[in-house]
DNA sequence: CTAATACCTAAAGCAAGGTTGAGGTAAAGT
DNA sequence: ACTTTACCTCAACCTTGCTTTAGGTATTAG
């Protein structure tokens, strides 16, 4: 079983991340700790758990600002179970859908625009935005507004 | 046809970028210019396709780091031709194919990963780096070391 | 001719996501 | 007991990709 109070650097060790990160994470408000009576850092071991979800958000492309409000539709009173996990996931999944498919599209764009002329031009869906500087407005932006 | 003599406010303008941003593209050694008899900056159309390809690369996750050094490989002598630009997008797709087929695994281990149990403990495909504080060693890593 | 823009440089500032360093306390090894 | 290692706080610093500000020159519109 896990153990009940883990020390900073344990949990930065189990986590592969530096313990100055986990002050952070701390002052940011993304996790909690209370002391002991030396006042060093004592953590519950659902606090793996968040970590581990901090690092897989963040290879998503989400802010720490953006898990941090995800993170308060968690329970206070309770150690979040596998269902509130869950909740967040499905949620994150359909970002990362968004953005994959984002990125698709640039894709695929790519091999007709960079190479051809259009590129710079009026109506290139890669590049173009707030491009009326032609005689005539400009066209469709596809890509320009997708997921960051 | 396009001008021969773009001024800083016009290529801003043209692109969608900010005079600033031009500054320090150029700073940076992404783009160059001429000066006039005043001291004012003059760029060649082809500005506008590199500041377009700027914008697109970022679009992939390139860094402008990145960019300068594939604008390297763009022949100094003479204004790069479709066929310049081609090799450069010719490699970035790679690079933006490995991304996505990233996005792609982690959206794949997310369904199971976040919401079930293994996430924080040894065996974690999403979560899993340097995790050798077990009994025995930690399990492959399928998604650390992906493209960022 | 004059006033409003546009442009110039250099330096400072901002946001994100941390890291590094200084100065000091706590806990653990021998 | 003593020394090393772990931890504490606070502040400063780092990188990327720009923007903002300040003080000054050039160009353009009327």
């Amino acid at each position: 079983m896990s153990q009940a109070n883990w020390s900073v650097g344990e949990v930065a060790a189990r986590c592969g991340v530096n313990v100055s990160a986990l002050h952070f994470y701390e002052k940011k408000g993304l996790i909690r700790s209370w002391r002991s009576l030396g006042n060093q850092r004592r953590y519950k071991s659902d606090v793996l758990r968040r970590i581990s979800v901090i690092k897989a958000a963040q290879k998503m492309g989400i802010s720490l600002e953006e898990i941090k409000q995800a993170f308060t539709t968690l329970p206070e009173s309770r150690t979040p179970t596998a269902k509130d996990w869950e909740l967040l996931s499905t949620r994150w999944r359909e970002s990362l859908n968004a953005r994959i498919e984002y990125l698709q599209r640039l894709r695929d764009s790519l091999s007709g625009c960079i190479g051809c002329g259009c590129l710079s031009l009026k109506v290139c869906p890669i590049y173009n935005e707030g491009d009326r500087c032609g005689k005539e407005g400009s066209g469709p932006v596809i890509l320009d507004r997708g997921p960051m």
